[in-house]
DNA sequence: CATGGGTGTGACCGGTCGGTAACTATACGG
DNA sequence: CCGTATAGTTACCGACCGGTCACACCCATG
């Protein structure tokens, strides 16, 4: 007598299909952008909804208030798309640091505070974590073009965090940069695990406690 | 004049072919356990290189030298085979919690650096992150029956290590037990999306520091 | 030796996938 | 007003998906 035995016929595994997504195409009618433009922005919101591979090119091109064929007039493959969205949210990533430099000119440690607020408010609003890393989980094909756009990305990042704690005179730059970045990749990806009375409730606290301990003059007796 | 007209014909998204799986076949032979426990660990082999989407359940059947008909009647659809397999290894992981527990009785500070310790060599052998997150970030559709075996899971593990924080004496356990909770998780994603040169280089060093900081009478000056 | 449960085989199903072809409709700049 | 470029439409392709069927097979137990 062998064990489970039961629950057939769930297909929930399966790709989300075009019926499904077209009652959401005038949800942003993103007032006749570009067709390109509108294509890139859908595909962004239904990855992260769906996954990459969760959504099908039809459904994104319906969605978009267009077809596949022009869809595929921009972009040569899905994957390209793919990439292009990723290219498109690294954008938005970098313009957000920008406003972060704007906002504290001449404070650096403000501009972490203000960092460590920022991607707590981000984690609260969203449920489905960074997209570029979601990407980095769900490609497993090594060599897949994505793969380069994630890795630039997430250096760049690495790479301003890195600047400000050094800038805010920290000890040991390197290491709370990494730290508060562990902090909040760990802190998305354990929303979307655990839910958000999980670890990642307690996010800012562990991020604000990981700066002071490293403002103070050492950690070690 | 359009940007990107280029690249067609790429399939590097495409799941992957039995054919592709074959040669694997033999590497573990699993002498001939039973076609049930062959399948599983075969596919948790699979799901962990390829993605859950990106596996056929024919691929899996003929990994684990058996047939799709053999493994349909064990598990009544590839969604009961996904809930197998993580349920698999949260025995395992429970496993290495008692592991842990034997190896130093008494001595609960060394048991959370025993933790580190382990949880920084898994993040130094294997490539492919935790496979319960990965699987979160992977099934988007809410309701999937995955969802529960991995928020069980989750929640155990942060059990155990708040209440391990907490033998220890720390003042908020519960604060670094979830502050160890992410930057493990962190670690495990920025590994995959940055590479083994990225944040989660500093892992080790990230976790001592922190139990170092909530091992003093206060951080807070 | 029979019988019956677990296993292997191969064909098959409807559906979806990523991607393409051929043709039409629209907009805009000369 | 025409030519061109872009966009929309429909149908189609081969491949693969998850899942099922009927049937032969093996082998232990009675």
């Amino acid at each position: 007598m062998s064990r489970s035995l039961v629950s057939k016929n769930s297909k929930s595994v399966s790709n989300v299909k075009p019926a499904d997504v077209r009652p959401e195409k005038n949800d942003c009618p993103q007032l006749k952008l570009a067709p390109r433009d509108r294509i890139v922005s859908t595909a962004c919101e239904l990855f992260r909804q769906h996954g990459i591979r969760g959504i099908g090119v039809d459904a994104i091109a319906e969605a978009a208030d267009t077809n596949k064929m022009t869809l595929y007039r921009h972009f040569g493959s899905k994957d390209d798309l793919i990439c292009e969205t990723l290219r498109f949210k690294s954008e938005q990533a970098s313009a957000f640091w920008d406003e972060l430099e704007a906002q504290h000119p001449n404070d650096p440690l403000a501009r972490l505070h203000g960092w460590v607020k920022a991607r707590a408010q981000c984690l609260a609003d969203n449920q489905y974590g960074c997209d570029l890393a979601n990407a980095a989980v769900e490609l497993k094909e090594q060599g897949h073009p994505a793969h380069a756009v994630i890795e630039t990305f997430k250096l760049a990042q690495r790479r301003r965090l890195e600047a400000l704690c050094r800038d805010v005179g920290v000890s040991e730059p390197e290491l709370l940069s990494d730290t508060l970045s562990m902090l909040m990749e760990g802190a998305q990806v354990s929303k979307l695990a655990t839910g958000s009375e999980g670890p990642s409730m307690r996010f800012l606290r562990a991020c604000e406690a990981a700066i002071a301990s490293f403002c103070q003059p050492a950690a070690t007796p």
